[in-house]
DNA sequence: ATCGCAATTAAGTTTAGACATATATCCGAT
DNA sequence: ATCGGATATATGTCTAAACTTAATTGCGAT
């Protein structure tokens, strides 16, 4: 039930056994380990998968490697998570709901301060203002606040976001080389508090979200998930 | 200004390379790319470079990669971002303000039931409860409910946690296996405000986190972060 | 002692080649 | 037409060897 065979491959499975030892204490954080040659020797191992292993540990920042140094068990870790950011109808659907999404109000609009500020782009030039609410079988699940620019994505004045959602058409037609992103809380206000069907001043869960491609910002938005939400990360 | 020499591997540079070559949509979504063979050819390289390039790619979800089938750029990525939990203190001090802490309460009391089945613990089960309050230069920054399980840290009941925060003493002394990570919203409840010094109501970011070893759960923490904080992630 | 340079070391990267493995595709038997 | 098995193919993984590069260490001159 717990055993597994091995469907491990070499790597990993040197990168499970230095886990092992780190958290068993057999090497203690400051340690200086064994280095690459050695390990391959008693791994039965070549020295390039020894190194595939402990760069695999060095991401996950359990050690810490330098040139002629050699490796060490990190002192302080700071673990890094994951978050897969799916697309909205996805997630929805995988929670067994059916997705639906509605077009709030769409105009082109001058950029606030702290939006054009985001984008890297002047206050006051005007984009597209979006504003987008996705359903799960009727219940409001995310509310979303969108600022596109034709100028990285053309031919998205021409398209119908009653259709796609703007999220979606987005990711399946500009894919981004960069992007910022920020989680916070927020109370909701009026607006947020009617499009999510909550009380005025719930807590809600905000992602910040700006991508850029080569000709800029393409889309700037602020999607608030509706109260309770919990977005889970994977080590 | 802008131009780099060539800070970059030849396995970044492919990276670089075919990433511009999805983002200017010289190969669109779906479309299935040259074999790694062909690349290896065109970029000068061995396959073993290109391979370890595309692999990055499909890891950050641009790429699909199935035997056989070949190579295809992802047509709805669900793009994946990366957060770095540091230290407390090590992020108050980043911010140039000086570091402390303090004990609310410490005392041993019974598993409520949420987090018994965090911990995958009784309910009722008696561990080790702490609350204590970050400050950066005297203004609260963070509170931390913690739970703390002797069995799977031994020693913990001996530890002063005045002189040494618990996060810091954990983090050195008991690397985890296996971390459980989960952001939401709250409102402030009373206890919340008083130590936030915030009023009751205000929306904070929660940070619920439970790390496990072989021994089982080792600690369950709810962290919130003063109001208007902001979590940066980087892609 | 102190400084600076040179030697040495350990990780970083790449390569060519080999074998493993999943699976799309083809083909022949039904 | 359908099914099943053989085949081909693209990725997955590993290896041994070489070269590169950062940086610690040690040494010699001051």
């Amino acid at each position: 039930m717990t055993d597994r065979p091995a469907p491990t491959s070499k790597a990993q499975a040197i990168v499970n056994e230095v886990r092992r030892r780190i958290v068993d204490r057999e090497w203690q954080q400051g340690d200086r380990i064994p280095d690459e040659a050695e390990l391959a020797v008693e791994f039965g191992a070549a020295r390039a998968t020894v190194n595939k292993a402990l760069q695999l540990l060095a991401e996950e920042g359990l050690l810490d490697r330098k040139r002629r140094a050699g490796t060490h068990v990190t002192v302080n870790p700071a673990r890094r998570a994951t978050l897969t950011i799916p697309i909205v109808r996805e997630q929805v659907e995988a929670a067994g709901l059916a997705y639906s999404h509605r077009i709030v109000a769409q105009k082109l609009s001058p950029l606030p301060a702290d939006v054009a500020a985001r984008m890297a782009l002047p206050e006051g030039h005007e984009l597209i203002h979006l504003r987008t609410v996705h359903y799960g079988d009727d219940t409001p699940f995310q509310v979303e606040d969108r600022w596109l620019n034709p100028a990285a994505a053309p031919g998205v004045e021409r398209i119908d976001f009653h259709r796609i959602n703007p999220n979606e058409w987005l990711v399946r037609n500009f894919p981004w080389l960069r992007a910022d992103m920020a989680f916070s809380a927020a109370s909701a206000d009026a607006r947020d508090a009617r499009l999510l069907e909550c009380r005025q001043g719930t807590a809600l869960l905000i992602l910040q979200r700006t991508t850029f491609n080569d000709l800029g910002a393409i889309t700037s938005v602020r999607l608030a998930f509706h109260p309770g939400y919990q977005l889970i990360a994977t080590p």
